[in-house]
DNA sequence: TGAAAAAATGTCAATTTCGACATATACTCA
DNA sequence: TGAGTATATGTCGAAATTGACATTTTTTCA
């Protein structure tokens, strides 16, 4: 997986251009989530906008958490998935490794 | 599960008082997060203090964590859970339901 | 007991994340 | 094709969350 492609970084002095264990599985865990809220709404069926609705958000902000945008919390994540009615079987499902 | 007892407030308009079922999972979900957190760290004999260096945090953050403030993100918790080397399978315990 | 260590509580300026908006790019299908 | 719809990207001020600090309260244990 390449997390420096898209925007990932890390403020560590002692570890340059080196992510800890703990912040590799952080940024897994978001992007683990991410796709998953992706393939749910679109299994059913729904746009960014009606997603955006029921989370009172906007779509921009829907595109970014399906992006993996680093500058979303997993807060936000949850708050989708849960809005999407995933159960907390799928959830466990969702996290990596 | 007495949420409105410490902190819990809602921005609806259309539920004065009353927790869509998205919301009350949300709430829920951070508790178990921060009872497990607490309870991860005292097995592990570690002070809030040793835990918030392991996180580069604060003492008084951790605490927040451990009581379940409103005011402190899933990503801290998620973090400080990954610090404690939590396995994927002890996180999905931690699922609440 | 009582002193030391641990945990809880309150505050605050700095940083991060937010929703919203504008606009660009990518899809769909008549 | 091209018009309508969906998604991606960039930006911004507002709101939420942060680490740090001071202080209080609780726990530990000699």
């Amino acid at each position: 997986m390449k997390l420096e492609a898209s925007g990932w970084k890390i403020g560590s002095v002692d570890e340059f251009l080196e992510l800890s264990q703990e912040e590799t599985e952080f940024i897994e865990l978001k992007l683990s989530l991410s796709k998953n809220l992706k393939e749910r709404r679109q299994s059913l069926r729904l746009t960014q906008k009606d997603l955006a609705r029921m989370i009172h958000s906007s779509q921009s902000r829907v595109a970014k958490m399906e992006a993996g945008d680093p500058a979303v919390s997993i807060d936000l994540l949850v708050k989708s998935l849960l809005a999407l009615k995933t159960s907390k079987k799928e959830v466990a499902g969702m996290l990596p490794h």
